[in-house]
DNA sequence: TGCCAGGCGCACA
DNA sequence: TGTGCGCATGGC
């Protein structure tokens, strides 16, 4: 079973319609960086806003440095990041608000001082599913201190300080990550995209504002012809795409069940569907059921391990799997996320 | 223009 | 058990 991850217990509050129409949920965070965890790669329907208003860096974990301020006008590269500037050892990020869709909730995101607001396009009857989604009560510090106390991590946590693992519904991370397959984030990131706005269902959204959908379900996804998924720019992957959607939907496999086994168990039953293996396992029981101890090894991460815990040796993938199980933790899937961040951040020459 | 990307499946040694 | 290759596509 997954074990959970440190809690605190601040309230958050919701309030009804406001005169932009739109209903707000006030969610109390501590030591949380809404933009690092948004752009961090484990969720690709994140976006910048159609109302940003474009002009300060985003609000950042207050015990940390203050990062430069953007200058109005600068373009913003395909990610919608801009051009990294630093100020100390923080990327300048944009402002937000953020909008993405969570289940059939279209919502806007937008981060304060020690608080994130979220919009939503209509009232919802609670707020625990943005809570579970963005992880908001857990206790990032106590998580942090489970981190093997070496350079490398303490490097990583400087970095990206307020980095959250997010929690994501089973078939959408799964179905993402098959699609993640030898793709840029960017690349992953459009696919999800088009494969959202053909084969989803419209959500509300604001007044005038561009259409939006939820994630196709499975059952939506194996009526589909492969054709037509490859025309969602998927290549190869349509065919594995299919076959999963295939299995979620006849109940060969059933997502709801996973998080009560035991991760080794819950992984075998990732592993018997078509383009999953180790890695993509390990991604969606990491970002969708939470187990704190999954590691996905990736080209990224493979480097940062051998490069930073073995002078660069050709270290084979099974030892790497094996180093990472017993160095990095009872969070070592948090540990990794950060590491994953880091290496990009740097080869991306915003470190 | 060529390299590379949050891999996987398969054949082969 | 490890290695090499093919698979589509597009950003940089």
């Amino acid at each position: 079973m997954s074990s959970s991850a440190p809690h605190l217990d601040p309230s958050s509050t919701q309030s009804a319609a406001n005169f932009t129409g739109l209903s707000q949920i006030r969610l109390p965070v501590w030591n949380y960086d809404l933009a690092e965890t948004l752009i961090s790669g484990q969720a690709f329907r994140w976006k910048l806003s159609e109302a940003r208003t474009d002009s300060e860096p985003c609000p950042r974990p207050s015990n940390r440095s203050p990062v430069g301020r953007i200058r109005p006008g600068e373009p913003f590269d395909a990610l919608g990041i801009r051009p990294s500037r630093l100020a100390g050892d923080r990327l300048a990020l944009p402002s937000g608000p953020w909008e993405g869709v969570i289940d059939r909730h279209w919502v806007r995101l937008s981060a304060t001082e020690h608080a994130i607001l979220a919009e939503t396009a209509q009232p919802a009857s609670s707020v625990s599913w943005i809570e579970n989604y963005l992880q908001s009560r857990v206790d990032l510090e106590t998580i942090l201190a489970t981190f093997p106390d070496d350079e490398p991590m303490r490097a990583a946590v400087k970095a990206c300080f307020g980095l959250r693992i997010l929690r994501q519904d089973p078939w959408e991370c799964l179905a993402s990550f098959i699609l993640s397959s030898t793709k840029q984030i960017i690349q992953i990131r459009q696919i999800v995209s088009l494969l959202c706005e053909r084969f989803g269902e419209p959500v509300a959204v604001p007044p005038g504002h561009s259409p939006a959908h939820s994630f196709p379900s499975a059952q939506r996804l194996c009526a589909c012809p492969e054709a037509e998924l490859r025309a969602c720019k998927m290549g190869f992957r349509a065919a594995y795409l299919k076959g999963a959607a295939d299995m979620v939907a006849s109940s060969a496999i059933d997502l709801s069940k996973l998080s009560a086994r035991e991760i080794g168990e819950a992984r075998e039953s990732l592993l018997r569907l078509p383009g999953v293996g180790r890695k993509i396992a390990d991604c969606v029981l990491l970002f969708a059921y939470g187990f704190p101890k999954a590691f996905p090894i990736d080209v990224w991460v493979m480097k940062a391990l051998r490069k930073l815990y073995f002078r660069g040796r050709q270290i084979p993938l099974r030892r790497l799997q094996r180093f990472s199980e017993e160095h990095f933790g009872p969070f070592g899937g948090y540990a990794q996320q950060y590491l994953f961040h880091y290496m990009r951040r740097r080869k991306r020459g915003s470190l």
